[in-house]
DNA sequence: TTGTAGGCGTTATCAA
DNA sequence: TTGATAACGCCTACAA
């Protein structure tokens, strides 16, 4: 007894009218004289039509999809990034595919492979880590499909990015702790080679130089640093240190807020014995004691641009493709760096 | 200069065969001799061929879309359930389409509209607590699209269901408050008429009433808690009590999180003023000082269970399908109720 | 074991 | 302003 779908044929049978003038009706076509329009669509209502999206999408050769990779969902920055991003593209009628790195390159690799299974339409990319170039995203420059960086953006690429200045807030970050007293800074980071790693990095760098002492600079590289779990792993290789650093500026905040609890289990008073510093401004950062210090700034805002920038270049095949718009960010101070 | 995406036709011509013999390779068909198949799988793979999804959508009238509704992706036990389920639906050719409900009907009712016409082959559902009786899921079993409730499940249904026993939990958690020698154990709540919340609510109910002094129910109920930030709420509430609660059984970690930090702000001690248990074990309860007790329980394996569960029905059309898992839960004992 | 042919539902082109 | 028709790429009876 499995009722069959409604069609457009349907749907022009009850009415005595073309499919094609269905179809034109449907989409609001003005060449279609408003009374049939209005008839047509009252129709499609009472018959429980609904457009077969596999159909539209061979012809037109378009899915409506927008794909979106990211490290992690559970990060509060993006998905809320993610809701910028739904809110504007539903409203254009497109959808969206997620595809997670976990920071690892071959899951990102395996990502974007099932985004060009799914012939997504336009792409969003915040890198992972562990990316040095974006090579494997060619296929998707070649097939001229739009891409737009965000947050974690390559060094040099030909697509539009949208970013903070990472070097700018790291040193605003870094210079904080400076003035909090701290002679021993170190940064926690996952390497400072490329992308915004490498720009946090150069904040920090610049912030130290700028010091009075000129501080050496101290770098505690770990493989991940998006989880709560590793800034534990980080607080016992801190706890292990001879000479542990009297800061910590990190770039993530569940890792910092991680850390602090794994070194207030080892006795160590934050921010007496060590001020921090973490990166998003993550709910966590206020759930901590002490709350953290973070740099602030908006995933939903970052969002909304992006979807609209990918949606202007989906729908203008001729635009120039290379922009960077840059957001702003701040820090929010609060106890873990005060002293 | 733009390049055709090469098709079945394609291939077919280089070879000198039918599309059909192409299609039917590309599937390994047994029907094909193997020789054939091979020369197929290379000559697909030289040209770079990928099957169009909407072309294979359109004739089979399967989506290969497997649609998921949930309260909120940045809950970790949510983020972990859809890791198993996409781990086994991707090998199995299915995506999936996310849609948050962040624990509104009206939100669930649109997510659901939305899966409906992207026409999803099956429906896995985790319901917003706002959901008393699942009606506007009826466009989804009518058109017998496969559904599977999982972890906030309805109190009714014909659809196979994947839970926790949440009244069991509830009653051990309850319970060890009682142990702990609360006397005014509080159930932090957004309902107790209908739904899981209901389970949980009977499991509290059930531990006062087995206790020696029979201890007075005690609810507190929120619209939301789903997040750091409504424990807040809850604690603001808590600090402007007469008297105040000495155990909180709350229904959601990070929420039980947020309470703690307000409580402390407000001078008090846990667990020695107001001891707490939470829901879920998030990696939450290990950062909150005190470390948070909670119920815990893998999402991961219920999302495995579920993609297992929901594949069984879509190839299996005539299955019975009613049927009901019921995976373990348990208590893990912190600080946050021990005195 | 392989080929032929028709159709899935929509839209664009062309003609009326 | 509307209608007829072909095409998008794939799959499957049926025929060979």
């Amino acid at each position: 007894m499995e009722e069959k779908d409604v069609t457009i044929y349907d749907i022009a049978r009850e009415l005595d009218l073309a499919s094609s003038t269905i179809s034109r009706a449907l989409k609001n076509d003005p060449k279609v004289k408003l009374k049939t329009r209005n008839k047509v669509h009252q129709m499609a209502q009472k018959m429980g039509y609904q457009s077969n999206p596999f159909a539209r999408s061979l012809r037109n050769k378009r899915s409506y999809l927008i794909g979106i990779i990211i490290p992690r969902l559970t990060n509060h920055f993006v998905s809320s990034a993610i809701s910028g991003l739904e809110d504007m593209l539903s409203i254009k009628g497109y959808n969206i595919i997620i595809g997670q790195t976990y920071g690892q390159i071959d899951k990102e690799i395996s990502a974007l492979k099932m985004l060009m299974d799914n012939r997504v339409d336009g792409l969003l990319v915040s890198l992972s880590d562990q990316t040095k170039s974006p090579e494997h995203l060619d296929p998707f420059t070649k097939k001229k499909i739009p891409l737009i960086y965000f947050d974690s953006v390559p060094d040099i690429t030909d697509s539009s990015v949208i970013v903070i200045d990472h070097a700018q807030a790291a040193y605003i970050a870094t210079k904080h702790l400076i003035e909090a007293g701290c002679k021993k800074i170190a940064h926690v980071t996952t390497g400072i080679s490329h992308g915004i790693c490498a720009d946090k990095y150069a904040g920090y760098k610049k912030a130290l130089l700028e010091s009075n002492k000129r501080l050496k600079e101290e770098l505690l590289v770990f493989e991940d640093l998006g989880s709560i779990e590793s800034g534990k792993h980080v607080a016992d290789h801190i706890l292990k240190m001879n000479k542990p650093p009297d800061g910590l500026f990190f770039e993530n905040d569940h890792c910092a807020a991680g850390c602090i609890a794994g070194l207030k289990k080892g006795g160590l008073n934050i921010p007496k014995d060590i001020a921090v510093v973490g990166f998003n401004d993550e709910p966590v950062a206020t759930l901590i004691d002490p709350n953290l210090s973070s740099i602030s700034y908006s995933g939903y805002e970052i969002g909304r641009v992006a979807a609209q920038n990918i949606l202007l270049q989906i729908e203008n095949p001729e635009m120039p493709k290379i922009s960077k718009t840059v957001l702003p960010a701040r820090l929010v101070i609060r106890e873990s760096s005060i002293r």
